[in-house]
Order: structure tokens, then sequence, then C-alpha cells
DNA sequence: GTCTATAGGGTGATAGAC
DNA sequence: GTCTATCACCCTATAGAC
């Protein structure tokens, strides 16, 4: 391992270019289609601005991706793993209501971001959800598996109605973030997810208020 | 019958094309704009695509719309009505909390077209949210619209914490409309709307439902 | 394997005839 | 006012030199 970690590439890739190879190109390319394809939309980003956020000539793109689409796909996969981990990192949590909130919080982490661009997964959702293809099934599985992930917690709370309220509390993150980013206004994620950090409490038993109240404990 | 649906054109359409003149190409335009957009999105949209559902010649657009935003501002702009007249229609209710659900049972209504390319206002907003320019503005000003009318509900219901929950109930349409796109499954929209409608019942004290709660601060 | 140059297709916008 | 023809540009994708 005679790696470093900037432009060093030994001759020898060897790898079947779908992982690691040591020039990096690949991953330096999908890294910088997922931050120009967040922060500018997937139509609006043209592949010569993402060979150059990665620092890769434009024409040797396709040698890692045979089109946009697959280096799209590519980013879709990114994220499908990167979501995997957040929720393996939450998961630690022993009670599934801190799980939930834990999750909650790692977003309220975000809400710069958020109010600025939205949540990368809805707004991918949400461009590519107009077609009715792979990618968008892709984009969607992604939040089914978030939505099955949540629904566990709930029902690891006695909660007969997990699957309904799992896919309340997704859609309420995708819908504040939304909004936070048409209003630009990040003050909106952490009062929403506070809002319903106390709504899992609540659900939990372990409050006395009901949802929507402001009580402490 | 000397009149023909289809290509009647009244010499002197005499307006300032700002309104409804008999040809009503601009009307036509705008009619075909706000559909082809939402089922294609602004950016895979083109204006030969908007002209041809108009039955326009492209060349005849730039007499209405100087350049492609100003149609996607007129576009907009009909949304805002639209949504003026869905509030007024919905406002006819007496209670605050019928009102609140009179808009949910509308959006109910929607649900087949709503998981099939999602909330008209929710993915242009997501669209133009990477932006930073007026149509962002513009879209954002709906939302706004939306919030401060379930606001008026909510504090009309006597409760101090109307703005945040009208924002969280808004969120959660927007979301839902996501999800049930991003999944294709329109059963999502009317569990949601169910839940949220038994959700204000419970807040306007209907329900007995939820242990011992207090009306307010 | 890597990169340059360019082909090929499509889009927004304009000029000018009717 | 209406519409046709066309320009000028940008973007994806490829061919082929190194």
């Amino acid at each position: 391992m005679t790696n470093s970690e900037t432009a060093e590439e030994p001759p020898a890739p060897r790898r079947p270019h779908g992982t690691a190879g040591r020039g990096g190109k690949r991953e330096r390319l999908v890294a910088a289609a997922r931050q120009v394809l967040y922060e500018r939309g997937v139509e609006k980003s043209a592949l010569a601005d993402i060979a150059a956020a990665a620092d890769v000539p434009l024409g040797n793109v396709y040698y890692y991706f045979k089109t946009k689409d697959a280096l799209v796909s590519a980013v879709i996969e990114d994220y499908r793993q990167s979501f995997g981990e957040l929720i393996a990192q939450v998961s630690q949590g022993e009670e599934p209501a801190g799980r939930l909130k834990a999750l909650l919080a790692a977003l309220t982490e975000r809400q710069e971001r958020l109010a600025s661009y939205g949540c990368p997964i809805g707004s991918l959702s949400c461009e590519l959800g107009k077609r009715d293809d792979d990618q968008r099934a892709e984009v969607g599985a992604i939040l089914a598996g978030l939505i099955d992930w949540a629904e566990t917690q709930f029902r690891a709370m006695g909660r007969d109605d997990a699957r309904e309220l799992a896919t309340a509390l997704i859609a309420a993150y995708e819908g504040i973030a939304l909004l936070a980013a048409a209003l630009r206004d990040p003050g909106l994620i952490s009062t929403e997810t506070s809002r319903l950090s106390r709504w899992i409490d609540f659900l939990a038993g372990l409050q006395p208020a009901g949802p929507g109240h402001r009580t402490g404990r």
C-alpha cells in the first residue's frame, strides 16, 4: 500500500473499474457528481462541470461511465451506501425511540445545507420521479429502506400502526426539507425536528403531553 | 353554430396581451406549459413541446413570452391563482378544523396524479429551489401563503403554536406527495391525509383520544 | 489507460416574410 | 400579429492520437 491521497497513479490499476483503483478518478468523479448534482440539479449539471470539479478531463469521464445516466446511477448507489451507514450509526442507540430521535438529530445537523438545496434524496427523487425507469426505482428504494427502518423502530415501541407512523415520519422530514429550501429558512428544520422528537416521546409513552404540545416532561 | 372550438380567431384581439384575448393563445400556452412542466419537469421540457401541446407555432411563443423563464413565471402566477381559489373554496367551511380537513380532502382527490408526478408546487419548488432568484421566491410565496392560511385556522382553534402546526401540516403534505411519487403508491396519500385529519380532530379537542391535554400554553 | 479534438443532435432565441 | 426558416450555442458522446 504505497498510497498517497492526491494524484498518485500506479500504472497498473488492475481492478475492474468497479472499485477503488489508486488514481481514484472514479471515486473523485462520483464525489464531484454527487455534490454538483445536489447543488445544481441533474438536468442543469453538465458533464463538463462535474469533470472540472473532479479535476478529470471531460473525455475521460466516458472511460469510467458509459453515459451520464450511468454516472447518476453511481451517485445514487453512493447515496444508498451513505444512508446505510447513517442508519447503522443511529441504530447503535439502545431504545427504538432514541434511535429515531438520533436520526432526526443527524438531519438537524445538516439544516444549513438542507435549507439551501433540500434533501439530497428528496430532490433527486423529485427530478427522477417524473420518469418511469430504473433510476426512479433505485432512489425510491432508498426512501423505502428508510421507512422500513423507522417502521422497525415503531414496531419495537409496540405500535400496531408502525408502518403508517414510519411513513409519516419520513414524509415529515422530506416535507420540511422542501419547505426550508423553498423559503430559505433553516430554522424550520430545527423547529420541526424538535416537534417530531416530542411526538416520538409521546408515542413511546414517555411524555404525558399530546402531539404538538410544548410542555416539558 | 358558427363557432368551432378549435382554430377560431377573431381579427381584433384588442386587449393588451396580458389577458384573455379570444384567440386565447397566451392562455393555451400557459395551460399547456403548466401541464408539460408538471409532467416532465422544467429542464426537460422544450419550448417546442409546449408550443406543440398548445397548438401554437414555436416561433410565436416569443410574441407572448420574451424568454422561457417568462413563460415559467406565468405558470407560477397561474398556480398562485389556482391555490388562491382552492383556499377560498375550502374556507367556506364554518369551523377551522373543518376547513383544514377540507383542504386535505381536496388533495386526496388528486392522489393519482400526485403519485405519478408529485405535488405541482412541490416539484416546481424543488427544481427552482436550487437557484436563488425571483422565481424561487415566487414559488416559495405560494407555499408561504398556504402555511399562513393554515396558521390562521390553527390560531382560530386556540392554538398558541399555530405557526409550528401549520408548517408541520404543509410539510406533511409535501412530504407524502414526494414519497407517493417516489414509490408510485397513491395509497400513501389517503393513508396520511386520513391520519392528519384525525390529528386535526385531536388538536381541535373533538376527540377524546390521547392522554390529558391542555388547551394552549 | 489517458486525454484532445470534434462530431452530432437538440434547444433557446431571432430575423424577416406574410 | 402571425408564422417560417434559421442561427448560434451548448451538451453528450465518440474517434483516435499519445
